[in-house]
DNA sequence: ATCGGCTCGCGCAA
DNA sequence: TGCGCGAAGCCGAT
């Protein structure tokens, strides 16, 4: 593993009278591929003493949900059936009204050597490990588990996609097979679980009430989705067979949605239930094209989008969207998490955009309820916000549409912004991660460039509308599906 | 259907 | 210092 996977929380010793190492599983819910829970059985074994993998659901994480609670429960279930094949000593703690999660994090961390948790530089995952790491008394790390290459090696930002694609293929020149273990044997982590008992009670998952739970949000799940890793390699096979071959000439039109070759695996990542290393490795593999990666690449000129990796245009794409542009959300806000909660970070020439353009008149205004229930006077938007709210995703070309009329709709660019954030953090199941705010901040400018002609508030950003995008795809099937969505009879919209 | 021009700032070659 | 070029667009000309 590349030491620079692993930085410090704080600058505690190891506490060597402690009875075992602690892997906190936060962000990367899963054991296979992940360089985190590694490090943790690494550092057992070199101690002599008992690994202790914690992953715990609380009730009051902002805008949680059923929708969220029930997607992670299905990946504890997952991770249950399969600590119990490996023979990890596995403790989920689910949080409910009458077993509170207070203290208990720091209860089980008063007995560890040291602890082991992801490094992800987004939602509440940055600031719990700081605050956890302060009232511990024993080494806290981090352990970067979020692509191929650490995020740490890049040492700065980049300021545009093609800035980092020509870095991260000079980093896979140098150090291609970077990889975590992938598949763990009840034989490698012999001697590690000495079957400690937590120091809680938690019942189990089949017997909570979630109708019960005080989520702060009222979403339901959405029928079609199943959380947990099991899902997340079904889905991947399904891509791999069906969807990929066709990805470069289905993915961005939002005609059929059930023709749409996308993998639908990004709430997978999100959660940890999936790596991005086994998806690179499973299409290459299917492909056989595992073994050519490091000859290719040495003749390869960095920051070649056609020809990156494989001969394979369209995987080449796939992989470019799966490293490239997931992986400059990562490193965005990696020194930087509290980059996303606000405007002010975008680059001169949108500032300088929004300054001359910040009083224009807007077209339309509406209120966070009129957004949120699709009470806009564009059926397309309308649409496409009602998907959703319905699905808890959006076709990723109605998504730049729907942020872009959101900025030009509201009073001003932080209120379009905040409107942004919350709708998307609330219903979509991968909100709340790096990928998800870059996703909005390019709405608003971020790793885009000035497009001209000058519009009322956008000014030069790029604009997008409704009209046009009718022009450019057919969208009967698209407005029908969402059509047959609502259908279905549900409280959402009837309060 | 397809094309060029619209604008800015970066990396890189010179 | 200058050149080339870039997630997804738009518009008007052909």
């Amino acid at each position: 593993m590349d030491l620079k996977r692993i930085r410090k929380a704080n600058d505690k010793p190891l506490k060597m009278e402690g009875s075992y190492v602690l892997y906190w599983m936060q962000a990367y819910r899963r054991f296979d591929a992940n360089f985190a829970f590694e490090y943790a059985v690494h550092l057992a074994k070199k101690f002599q003493k008992e690994l202790i993998v914690y992953e715990g659901l609380r009730i009051d994480y902002p805008w949680s949900s059923e929708r969220i609670h029930t997607f992670i429960l299905d990946g504890i279930e997952d991770n249950q059936e399969r600590a119990k094949e490996l023979g990890v000593n596995y403790w989920s703690f689910v949080e409910t009204k009458h077993n509170p999660a207070h203290g208990i994090l720091k209860k089980i961390c008063e007995s560890a050597v040291c602890v082991v948790t992801d490094d992800f530089p987004c939602f509440i995952i940055p600031e719990q490990t700081a605050n956890l790491a302060k009232k511990v008394n024993c080494s806290v790390f981090r352990v970067d588990s979020n692509s191929l290459v650490p995020i740490g090696f890049y040492g700065r930002e980049a300021s545009a996609a093609r800035v980092l694609r020509i870095w991260m293929h000079k980093a896979f020149q140098k150090d291609w097979g970077d990889f975590a273990k992938e598949v763990w044997t009840k034989k490698d982590l012999e001697d590690t679980n000495k079957n400690s008992k937590p120091p809680f009670a938690s019942g189990s998952i089949s017997d909570l009430d979630l109708s019960k739970m005080q989520f702060k949000e009222n979403v339901p799940p959405y029928g079609g989705k199943k959380g947990g890793r099991k899902e997340a390699l079904r889905l991947l096979r399904v891509f791999i067979q069906d969807k990929l071959n066709e990805y470069l000439t289905k993915r961005s039109n939002p005609d059929d949605p059930k023709l749409t070759a996308t993998s639908g695996l990004s709430p997978y990542l999100h959660f940890g239930f999936i790596s991005v290393q086994e998806i690179v490795l499973e299409i290459l593999k299917a492909h056989k094209l595992v073994s050519s990666i490091p000859e290719r690449m040495k003749n390869q000129k960095p920051g070649d989008r056609e020809n990156f990796l494989t001969p394979n245009p369209t995987l080449n794409h796939f992989f470019d969207e799966l490293l490239t542009w997931r992986e400059i959300g990562y490193l965005f806000f990696w020194e930087k998490p509290e980059f996303r909660k606000n405007l002010s970070h975008l680059p001169d020439w949108v500032q300088k955009n929004f300054a001359k353009h910040g009083n224009d008149k807007r077209p339309f205004l509406y209120t966070r309820e009129d957004w949120e229930s699709a009470k806009t006077h564009d059926p397309l938007w309308n649409a496409a916000q009602i998907e959703l709210v319905k699905t808890g995703s959006m076709h990723n070309y109605m998504r730049m549409l729907w942020g872009k009329k959101v900025i030009e709709w509201s009073a001003s660019y932080e209120e379009a912004f905040d409107t942004l954030e919350h709708l998307n953090n609330k219903y979509a199941y991968d909100g709340r991660n790096p990928n998800s705010y870059t996703g909005i901040l390019w709405c608003f400018g971020l790793f885009d460039r000035p497009w001209f002609p000058e519009r009322p508030v956008l000014g030069n950003l790029r604009y997008m509308s409704s009209d046009s995008t009718k022009k450019k795809f057919k969208l009967n099937s698209y407005l029908s599906y969402v059509d047959s969505l609502q259908g279905k009879s549900d409280t959402l919209f009837s309060k």
